[in-house]
DNA sequence: ATGGTAGGACCCCTA
């Protein structure tokens, strides 16, 4: 089972490049952010020509956006919620039957919070903390046994999440407060999967800034898209990659589709 | 220390 999440930067903009990604990396699943496409606007029919009869959307205009397409039924699960308050269209979850378990999918845009890392004088930054903390609270109470989360959660948490720990502290997606918060949402029962495949000592980035002039050389990465998985899917992990090479490709989003595979047989 | 680019809608916001 092949799921894929990635922050899109506009659906209708980069049609094209999805179609791609499908032959690239062949999803069974895919958890777009930033689709920017309201609900009535979704381009329907060319996703179902990509072969993804089962969508979810949730869009609105300009700002955010989320969906699901799938090649295998699933249902919109009664745990889709807006958060703090707002329908700002961040968070779609659904389940499926998968290893003779419903599991449950939830895809994330957490908010990016602007540019100052001090929520008393930068509203989008409280706001950004007072998602993970909602979200953190609520899980606690609302875990599905079989979950996988994906999406966009704006904040780098490690070390080598970074292409300079030290000089991004101060800098928003990597400052303490953020990250202390996401481990919170974190150890309400999830594992990151993509460490567990790959070492904490190991740079690893999904997103690299539109602003430099040459971003692979300069390589000033950060890994802002996550995939995490409840221990009892573990022993189905198969893969993790990174697709670093769609960031070249004509028109990119500044992130990158990253996969998660499970095998569809695990000895467990 | 600064400013750099991109998308979408609207004369600027968000990332």
């Amino acid at each position: 089972m092949r799921i894929i999440s990635w922050n899109i930067n506009s659906l209708r903009l980069r049609l094209p490049l999805l179609g791609d990604l499908v032959t690239l990396a062949q999803p069974e699943i895919i958890c777009l952010q930033e689709t920017k496409v309201p609900d009535h606007l979704f381009p329907e029919a060319e996703i179902k020509a990509l072969g993804y009869n089962y969508i979810a959307y949730k869009g609105m205009k300009s700002y955010n956006g989320v969906c699901i397409l799938s090649k295998h039924p699933f249902k919109l699960s009664p745990l889709t919620k807006d958060w703090c308050g707002k329908e700002d269209c961040r968070h779609l979850a659904v389940q499926f039957e998968f290893l003779n378990h419903p599991v449950t999918l939830h895809n994330f845009y957490v908010p990016a919070g602007g540019d100052e890392p001090d929520p008393a004088i930068n509203p989008k930054f409280q706001h950004k903390l007072d998602f993970i903390k909602e979200a953190s609270q609520w899980f606690k109470h609302n875990l599905d046994s079989y979950t996988i989360m994906v999406g966009d959660l704006n904040i780098a948490p490690l070390e080598h999440d970074v292409w300079n720990h030290k000089q991004l502290l101060k800098i928003v997606s990597h400052t303490p407060i953020e990250t202390q918060n996401l481990n919170q949402w974190l150890e309400t029962g999830f594992i990151d999967a993509m460490r567990e495949i790959i070492p904490e000592q190991e740079k690893l980035y999904t997103w690299w800034s539109y602003r430099n002039k040459d971003w692979e050389k300069s390589n000033r990465g950060r890994r802002l898209d996550h995939l995490w998985i409840t221990p009892n899917l573990r022993p189905a992990l198969k893969t993790i990659k990174v697709y670093k090479e769609v960031r070249n490709w004509p028109k990119p989003s500044d992130h990158v589709p990253i996969l998660i595979e499970f095998n569809k047989t695990p000895h467990t």
